[in-house]
DNA sequence: CTGTATTTTCATTATTTCCTGAAAATACAG
DNA sequence: CTGTATTTTCAGGAAATAATGAAAATACAG
C-alpha cells in the first residue's frame, strides 16, 4: 500500500515554466470562443498563471509579441476589469496583475458579454417584434390597406411569424436574467448556481 | 382609456418580409460571438424566421450568397442539428427545416460548445496540472536533482502555480457540469434553471 | 442505363481580423 | 524646464477566415 505522503520529486524551473507555457497556449486557444483575441487571451493566461506582476516588457518578451500589440491588450484587459494596473516607487515602468480570483474572472466575462451581445440582441427583437402587431388580429378581416401596393400578409403567417419572434425574445430574456444573476450576489453566483442544480436535478 | 382589444391594421407582405430581414440581420451578427460564422446564422435565422421548408436555391435567393457557401453552411447546421433535412416526394430538391423549439435551440448549441471548447480545455488543464506534483512537497527540503543542470523550482512559486490552476479546473468542471444539467433534463434544464433561480436568488 | 437535376467539393479570391514597428504623446527624475 | 524612459497610437502589412464559382460527384426519373 502506498505512503499516503510520498515525498514528490522537486519541480525544476524548465518544468514549470513549461507548464506555464502550455497553460498560457490552452488558454490562448479558448480567446476567440470566448469574445477575446488569442494574443489577449494568452497575455491574461501569462499573468494569472504567473501570479507576480509584469511589465509590458516582461510580457513582450515572454509571449514575444510586439510591444503595440502588448499595449493595447493590456489595455483591453484593464477595460476588462481582469487585470489592475501597479506602480512600483522609484520606478517608471507601470506593471500588471491578475485578478487571483478566478470565479471574479468569470463574473467579468458573463458581464462583458451580456453588455456587448445579449442586450443588443434583445433591443433589436424588440424592435423587430414591433413591427407586426401587438397580437395577431383576432380574425382574418382584411378591413383596409393603406396604399394601393401594400398587399397584407396571411394572418398565419404572421401568426408563426410573432410566436417564433416570441419564443426568442423569451429565451434571450431569461439569458439575460440569468446573467445577471451570476454576476450580481456578491461573486457568489455562478458557484451558488452550480451547487443549487447539483441538489435539485 | 384605450381599448385593449383594438384591432390592429393588417400587417403587409412588405412590413414581414422587411421584420424578416431584421430579424436574419440581427442574429447573423451574433452568429460569430456564439461560435458560428455569421452566414451560418443567418441561415439559421431566416429558416427559423420563415419557418416553412426552403431548398437550397431559396437560401441563395434570399441571402444572396453562393450556392458553395449555402451548401456548406446548410450542410453545417445539419451537423449541429439544428435543422432538419426534409425531401418532398416527386421533387428532387432538399428542403431544410429549423427546429421550431427556441430552448432546444439553446440546448443544442451549448452542448456543442461544451463538447468543441470545455472539455479540450479541460483536458489540457488536467495535463498541465500532472506536471508539477499531486501536492506541494511537505517541506523545503530539496533532496536531489535528476540533472545537474536542473535547477529546483521555489516551494512557493510551484504552490501558487498550483493553487491558480487547481482554481481553474474547479471553474471549469462547473461549467462543465452546469452546462451537461443544462443539456440533459430533457430539454427543461435552461428554463428549469432559469425558474430556480429565479426563486432563490 | 441514360440524361438531367441537384448537391458537394475545393482552388482561388475576397474580406475580416490581427499584428507590427516606428512615430507621436506622455510621464517623470533631476 | 530639459532630457530620457515609457506608453500609446495607427498606417501598413501579415495571417486567418470566409465566400465564390465552376468542375466533379451524386441522385434520380424515365
Amino acid at each position: 500500500m502506498p505512503r499516503l505522503t510520498r515525498s514528490n520529486p522537486p519541480v525544476t524551473e524548465a518544468q514549470l515554466t513549461a507548464a506555464q507555457e502550455q497553460f498560457v497556449q490552452a488558454w490562448g486557444q479558448m480567446g476567440p470562443s470566448w469574445g477575446v483575441s488569442r494574443t489577449m487571451a494568452e497575455v491574461h493566461a501569462l499573468l494569472y498563471i504567473t501570479a507576480a506582476p509584469l511589465n509590458t516588457d516582461d510580457v513582450m518578451d515572454k509571449l514575444r509579441i510586439s510591444r503595440g500589440n502588448a499595449s493595447m491588450s493590456l489595455r483591453a484587459l484593464v477595460e476588462w476589469g481582469l487585470i489592475a494596473r501597479i506602480h512600483h516607487r522609484g520606478d517608471r515602468k507601470e506593471y500588471f496583475q491578475a485578478d487571483a480570483d478566478a470565479w471574479s474572472m468569470a463574473r467579468v466575462v458573463i458581464r462583458e458579454r451580456l453588455r456587448r451581445e445579449i442586450l443588443p440582441l434583445l433591443a433589436s427583437l424588440y424592435d423587430i417584434r414591433d413591427q407586426t402587431g401587438e397580437h395577431a388580429p383576432p380574425t382574418d378581416a382584411v378591413t383596409r390597406t393603406a396604399k394601393p401596393d401594400a398587399i397584407p400578409a396571411p394572418i398565419d403567417a404572421v401568426k408563426l411569424h410573432n410566436d417564433r419572434l416570441d419564443a426568442m425574445v423569451s429565451l434571450m430574456q431569461t439569458v439575460d436574467r440569468l446573467g445577471e444573476r451570476f454576476v450580481g450576489s456578491e461573486g457568489k453566483g455562478l458557484k451558488l448556481a452550480a451547487t443549487l442544480l447539483s441538489k435539485v436535478m
